[in-house]
DNA sequence: TCAAAAGTGTTAGATTTACACCCATGC
DNA sequence: GCATGGGTGTAAATCTAACACTTTTGA
């Protein structure tokens, strides 16, 4: 039975960060690069054992945006939070038991090298396997995933998953673990390059233990989220 | 001062059509044709004498997509309304004056000849030429708009606007109304054929009565909404 | 026959993937 | 030297805007 006006209205953020697992490079795809996202497990009723995206109650002197931000507080640093946006709402009456609850969702991005302090609950899951997840939790990652890779084509955002300072083979990794395909260095210099979202610092990185020229260091020409190119696409291989 | 709990969430819809407004032909862009959106003007405080966008009160046992279709039909015959989906949620506490209330945005489309009956205090006005508008409803008809441009670029939005059967000229001045510069009808065709979004249905439509040859009409091949093609683009001209 | 509207053919430009080839460094 | 990774050059494919030209109709 639903009371009128004992309506809830809660934020749910599917926080992503591109992360080495394992030993057992990959270089198929990704470099053994994979970009995870952040779930905790439940430990009380209703779905014991199951996986949940951080978040909780909106209050009513925040916005939704702020509430996200706190919300996330409990779980990871915020300032390692290099982007956070909106996605869609779910407000079906009975997406989860108990008092209606409607669930407005948001993508958030750690960048790559930042390793935060995580509470026992709370794990890196890649989303090529996530767990069993409660209530609509899944669809949230699915949808968050696919926008991520849609925005890497047409704006910035990578800024909110790279370093300050990178290498394009390191860029080139978060992409290609972002995006779940291969993705080739040398365009994705020259693609990000024309459009003036990455520039180079002058510097070169070291050149590994078992040779090679050294590499250029670039960074993102701007830290904020910026369109870049409206009809600007990265097509995944032939 | 705010009472915790009484936070209201409400629905608002920036529902668009293209139309054809006065006498006076303006080829240069879009043969007299423009997008425009529905709006009321309030009658009572606050914000007395500008323009709303259609919408209310969700109730709590409905989802926000069937809300919309409730307020909506208070305003337009919602048969008349080809597609609707979800923008993005205005939270700010203090959007409005009073309870605290969280507005979910949609965009609502209504195919080109339909001329629904509307109360008297509600009308078409073309985007180019908006009244003062209450609240932060302006923003949301911005936000509308640029994403109604975004998604006739790669997906069949467009079936929303359309009539059930048209000529490639018909189509060409919806499109150029809803995206604001012209757009080629031979390149027009020849896109959206190849995607498959439009099929030739075999008939042709009279010539006008200057003369020249009956054009082939056309319909969209499907008729609910779908992405065709992830990386396609409708560029502006030169 | 002529003007008007529709459709076809073609070109030029932009963008992107793919890949061969040259460059710089550690061992 | 030589293997290894990084960078440049370039070709091929795809897509799109622009526009000249042909086709079909009504007066």
């Amino acid at each position: 039975m639903i009371v009128n006006g004992s309506t809830v209205h809660e934020v749910l953020v599917a926080v992503f960060q591109v992360r080495h697992l394992g030993g057992h490079d990959d270089p198929k795809h990704h470099n053994g690069a994979e970009l995870c996202v952040l779930l905790w497990e439940r430990a009380m009723a209703p779905m014991v054992g199951m996986w949940s995206l951080p978040g909780g109650k909106l209050r009513s002197d925040e916005d939704l945006p702020t509430s996200a931000r706190r919300q996330l507080a409990e779980k990871v640093d915020v300032r390692e939070l290099a982007h956070l946006e909106q996605l869609s709402v779910f407000s079906d009456p009975h997406r989860v038991p108990g008092r209606r609850t409607i669930a407005s969702t948001f993508l958030g991005l750690v960048p790559s090298p930042a390793e935060p302090e995580l509470p026992s609950d709370t794990t890196w899951h890649p989303v090529t396997a996530l767990p069993e997840m409660a209530f609509d939790h899944r669809t949230v990652v699915d949808y968050a995933h696919s926008r991520l890779a849609a925005k890497l084509s047409y704006t910035n955002i990578g800024f909110a998953l790279a370093p300050e300072q990178f290498t394009i083979s390191t860029l080139k990794s978060i992409y290609s673990a972002a995006l779940g395909y291969h993705v080739d260095a040398t365009n994705l210099q020259r693609v990000l390059g024309r459009r003036g979202v990455i520039t180079p610092t002058g510097s070169t990185a070291p050149s590994g233990r078992s040779g090679g020229r050294p590499a250029a260091v670039y960074r993102f020409a701007d830290s904020r989220y910026r369109v870049t190119d409206e009809f600007a696409a990265l097509r995944p291989p032939g």
